[in-house]
RNA sequence: GCCCCGGUAGUGUAGUGGCCCAUCAUCCAAGCCUGUCGAGCUUGGGACUCGAGUUCAAAUCUCGGCCGGGGCGCCA
């Protein structure tokens, strides 16, 4: 055996029929018949047949068919046209090669008849993922990755990364988490947004971060993580939040359809993704509360949508054939310190919203240091505290503007993913630290 | 931070005071079977989260710990 894999299971076309080849993966199954048995190889495209038969090889025959299941294996043999066997083809065996042999019981079963918890099933991610509809989510995951890298950079946006550990805690508000800094103190960053702002002070112009975000909530929900990842999007030179919003509309139809593109893996997971309307809807925080109101629902102005709310407003659009929508023109207060305000009481921040959740979150940024002094103070926070986010303010910062896009429950809503833990690889929850 | 709920073989479950040295499936082990593909059949194996209490009697009731799930608030 010169090597362990010439082919993967899906790579063998009718050219190699009749010839010998070398695969390799895991032992998903193994049918003993008696005097022949099946093993069922399985590797990143699928799975393979190999056919053993007792009287022609003894040895190989007893080997097989006491190999724990998910042992990992290489077999080199003949590769025999079969109408009987999956993808038309089964391996005829020579020589197996043992590369790890798998303990028994499995703490988790790849193919077996029983669900078992989302619980379990991270305490043995690893094999967890083994699972060909978990693997499906994460190359689609993939491929969207890859869509913003190519939408944002042909719209000339560059990459950039911002320390995750940092000295103060970025915008209020939320709990981050305390770490030991040498002899000080310091924090993980909760998102990107006071340095991508700085970035709009160098002349850089637009970037995107696909970032980490550390929160400290302690909630315990189907939609919330404590360690989670975002695209991070600022851009200079806008006139107000209608250019963000188009970039972030285009990044989401470009997001949603390269999702779209991949068959294969929506088979898998028995997804259908139909392709969304540009432009999206824009509401106004004040129509929105109409519209509430109008279905039985009292909301204060300036109030904040509780999350049954958003839900209704969610069922309401939809209904109307809005998957998504922004909400525009929020309340000042209910915004974070860097909102520009438009008017008195109004803020030019907005959200995406899809089907009642909360996607992304955006605004036009004060660019006017004085203001942004006046507004942080009005937030109850101390502008001392961020000397250096404000120092960017003082020689020459254009207008400007960005959102924070969550990854996970987009992924969430793309697929109809009921636990946001299931979109990442290795959640943090409030109880989870391992793996 | 507040409020609900749960913990039975490796996995997933049934069992709400005695009928339980605990059900079923899956799994694991041994055996039979020359075309399996949710293989089938036979036999066997394996569990009540921990501690204290109530009771003649506890998987079952009470309290506490540990572990977990969900909702709200907040947020992505």
């Amino acid at each position: 055996m010169e090597t362990y894999r010439t082919h993967y299971s899906k790579d063998v076309t009718k050219d190699y029929f009749g010839k010998n080849i070398t695969v390799a993966g895991w032992v998903e199954d193994i049918r003993n018949i008696g005097s022949l048995a099946f093993v069922i190889l399985r590797d990143r495209l699928g799975t393979l047949q190999i056919t053993a038969f007792k009287k022609k090889h003894p040895e190989l025959f007893d080997m097989l068919v006491n190999i724990t299941r998910e042992s990992v294996i290489s077999v080199y043999g003949f590769c025999k046209q079969s109408d009987k066997a999956r993808n038309g083809y089964e391996i005829i065996p020579e020589e197996v090669k043992i590369l790890s042999l798998a303990e028994t019981p499995l703490p988790l079963g790849v193919v077996d008849k029983v669900e078992s918890e989302l619980d379990t099933r991270l305490d043995n991610r690893f094999i967890d993922l083994r699972k060909p509809e978990l693997q499906a989510l994460f190359k689609i995951r993939n491929e969207i990755i890859s869509s913003v890298h190519n939408y944002l950079r042909s719209e000339n946006f560059i990459e950039v990364h911002t320390p995750k550990i940092i000295a103060s805690s970025s915008e209020g508000g939320t709990d981050v988490f305390r770490l030991k800094y040498f002899e000080r103190e310091a924090f993980l960053a909760q998102s990107p947004q006071l340095y991508k702002q700085t970035l709009m002070a160098t002349g850089l112009d637009r970037v995107y971060e696909i970032a980490w975000y550390f929160r400290a909530e302690e909630h315990n929900t189907r939609r919330h993580l404590n360690e989670s990842t975002a695209i991070d999007v600022e851009m200079a030179f806008i006139k107000n939040e209608e250019d963000v919003m188009k970039i972030l509309e285009n990044l989401v139809y470009n997001m949603w359809k390269k999702a779209s593109e991949c068959k294969e893996e929506l088979t898998i997971l028995k997804r259908e993704i139909n392709l969304p309307n540009l432009p999206f809807i824009r509401l106004t925080y004040d129509e929105v509360l109409k519209l509430l109101n109008k279905n039985g629902y009292d909301v204060k102005w300036g109030d904040d949508l509780t999350t049954e709310q958003e839900k209704i407003l969610g069922d309401i659009m939809q209904k109307k054939g809005h998957e998504f929508y922004f909400i525009t023109k929020y309340p000042l207060e209910s915004k974070p310190f860097y909102t520009m305000p438009d008017g008195e009481k109004l803020s030019r921040g907005f959200d995406l919203e899809c089907k009642g959740m909360e996607l992304s979150s955006g605004s036009q940024r004060i660019h006017d240091k004085e203001l942004l002094e006046k507004r942080m103070k009005a937030c109850g926070l101390d502008a001392a505290q961020f000397e250096s986010y404000l120092k960017a303010f003082r020689y020459g910062i254009p207008p400007h503007g960005g959102f924070g896009f969550g990854i996970e429950r987009f992924i969430m809503e793309l697929l109809d993913i009921q636990n946001v833990r299931e979109c990442i690889l290795f959640p943090r929850d409030r109880n989870r630290l391992t793996p």
